[in-house]
DNA sequence: AATTAATCGGAAACTACGTTAACAATCACC
DNA sequence: GGTGATTGTTAACGTAGTTTCCGATTAATT
């Protein structure tokens, strides 16, 4: 459907042909390789349109002939598919152990992969590594840095579009530093995009696992540390000053296992929910081995009533953040994710909590996804503004 | 700006002529009488076009010419303007102590406005006050009931479309049976439309308060109820189930003020923060003559300091609300309404305790509307869907 | 009072885009 | 090898917007 905005512009004939050529494009993406008389059928255009439109695309190189159809009665059908030359995509997810990255064509495909351990002591060495990295992520896809369209990082963190910083890294020790961003941009040019590493999860949650066809819905991730992506009305939503999601600062002031000098750090939610939380709350309570937080809900699962105990603890943790976005952005979907939102039971655990908490239970899922789904997401964001930027390239003039 | 939304459908020239009309009738809305030639410089369209596009429009009806602009030299320039009997809407307030209405133009003059104190026992009772007070309006205004294009009714409680019922509808008794909704089509006709009250006032601050010109910003009213209005990208957020904003079911189990009657039927946070919570706080407290919310307010303000630390404690209740909706959705705007929200000093004590609590401090605003900001609210909405209404009455066969 | 300059509204000619209808070319199938 | 279905193109037409030009009108100037 097409949406005229509020303070809507005039419209030139010009307008439709680009709506038009975003409109068989998308098939194009969506069908795979379709002949011109079947994106007629889909777009509702007529032939005529079509091969008019379709050759403008062609002739910008966004899409090509990839060969015939035959079988049917009469001439051979030329198929047209997302030429995916047109353009590379390098994703890449800056963790505190390991940094990983991908690079991928216009058509999605993963021309290469790869994740490293870093041994970065600070954050201009961890640029350093970032860079490294790409280059040999280049080099195996065969592809020069002056071909990408679009390089996203993922990172924790957010960006403030008003002061152009990165703030509320967390636990990635400098990362903050005003000199963090200039670097990058000085290694990656003018087509880097830094994303917060959760909203690019709840991306690829969104192209890849339950959020798929889903309108609205909030990715959150329970692990090392508390996060929240949310995708309202099929758009990320970052807020007005980034932070939108930044659920380790709900106002949740637990006693039990919060950890007061992590609080104004990381937010106090996150000081009594994250996986650190969970392990030193098993170990006031007494669980044998309680090293990390896969142990402890290990511990649970085999019959470990103290254990049990931290768990529901947790769950209801969880569960109480999960209310609060269901009172404050009613989604249709909530995804859990991370080491202790996918972990074996919790999805359950939290579901019964909610029941009693919050006044109407949406759909509640587990991710399905697995450790690349920040670069994923990352590769999916880059995709898009891709995509956008190569369509604007079209037919110039048009401001759409 | 046109944007052009996901799943796109093929554009034909008739689009561009429903947009360039959408963008003159909004150039018309917003710049009261203009002529043709202004017309064309605010739109940027040419002449012609923006004399073609104007025929349709008054052909139509929603314009006429208004008068003539003598003065500078040339022929006298014809001015156009919204022709108010286009259209009429009209606002309904449905409270647990009074009903309050008005009916305005489609130039959003109010024709006609009254409060009406209820007297009624049940729900249908209500509906036929209802019926009552809006055939009064009408016969005040001198319209008949068919010249209304869009009936809007503010009511505590969420529509849910799923299941087409009114739920959530906390004090105001049986108002949530499955029997009013059909009562109300019934007395109202097609156009009528329900919208949560605290919705409503959050459109009449994005009308007429301090909304207007934001694009993202939440309304939270703290008083007899709690609840909140979520404006995004300039849109309201109802959500999947239309609980979006339901902040009473925050969970916060304060222990102190809190009922736990109420708590599942009107959240616990509603239990624990809304003027009776106040109220049973002051008196455990022994505040002397804690008889309504506005007194403890006021003792608080005569320097007793029993009463201002219940207003403090209230404070911090309201500042954790106001957190929680910046680490979700982090709007460029808090606006507090409510008897409590707009009482004399409660703004600051809030944004103390908020800077405390948040990752980032938005712009923090006391209301300043008054007792019909429901209706206000109503109207507004109203209009909105009229002119959509009408807009596409305009040149029928075009989907926008 | 006559002239000048500015402005308004519209008509003519042209461009861009999409639609329908007709058509030649091609290929599977009988 | 004929028949029928299908592909992609061409021609004619309708809608919409733009530029250019022009007559008519009015205020300001001479």
């Amino acid at each position: 459907m097409t949406v005229v905005a509020g303070g809507a512009s005039a419209a030139r004939p010009r307008l439709i042909r680009a709506i038009n050529e975003q409109v068989l494009l998308d098939h194009i993406r969506r069908s795979g390789p379709v002949s011109r008389t079947e994106l007629a059928n889909l777009s509702g255009l007529s032939k005529p349109t079509v091969s008019s439109a379709l050759g403008s695309i062609e002739r910008a190189g966004l899409v090509h002939a990839s060969g015939q159809r035959t079988g049917s009665p009469g001439p051979a059908a030329f198929l047209y598919e997302v030429r995916p030359e047109a353009g590379f995509v390098l994703g890449l997810d800056v963790g505190r152990e390991f940094l990983r990255g991908a690079v991928a064509d216009l058509a999605g495909t993963v021309r290469s992969r790869l994740s490293v351990r870093t041994k970065a002591v600070d954050a201009m060495a961890r640029v350093q590594e970032l860079a490294g990295l790409a280059t040999t992520l280049l080099g195996d896809a065969g592809i020069r840095a002056s071909q990408l369209t679009q390089t996203v990082i993922g990172s924790p963190g957010v960006y403030d579009p008003k002061l152009d910083t990165l703030t509320l890294t967390g636990r990635l020790s400098g990362w903050d530093s005003p000199a963090v961003l200039p670097a990058l941009r000085d290694e990656f040019g003018s087509t880097l995009m830094i994303e917060n590493d959760v909203d690019a999860a709840a991306l690829a949650e969104r192209v890849h696992g339950h959020g798929r066809g889903v309108d609205s819905f909030a990715f959150v991730s329970v692990g090392t540390g508390i996060g929240m992506g949310l995708v309202l009305d099929g758009k990320l939503r970052h807020g007005s000053h980034g932070v939108a999601g930044e659920i380790s600062y709900l106002p949740f002031a637990e006693g039990s296992g919060s950890d007061v000098r992590d609080a104004r750090k990381r937010g106090s939610f996150d000081a009594s929910a994250s996986a650190a939380a969970v392990v030193r709350a098993a170990r006031r309570a007494g669980v044998r081995g309680a090293s990390s937080a896969e142990k402890v809900f290990a511990a649970a699962a085999r019959g470990d009533s103290v254990a049990a105990g931290i768990v529901t603890e947790e769950a209801l943790l969880v569960a109480k953040a999960v209310c609060t976005v269901i009172t404050v952005v009613d989604p249709e979907l909530i995804v859990l994710g991370g080491g202790i939102g996918q972990a074996p039971g919790f999805l359950d655990a939290v579901v019964d909590q909610l029941r009693r908490l919050a006044p109407v239970l949406p759909e509640v899922k587990a991710s399905v996804l697995g450790i690349d789904t920040v670069v994923a997401g990352c590769i999916a964001a880059g995709l898009d503004q891709a995509w956008q930027y190569l369509v604007g390239q079209i037919s110039p003039g048009v401001t759409s």
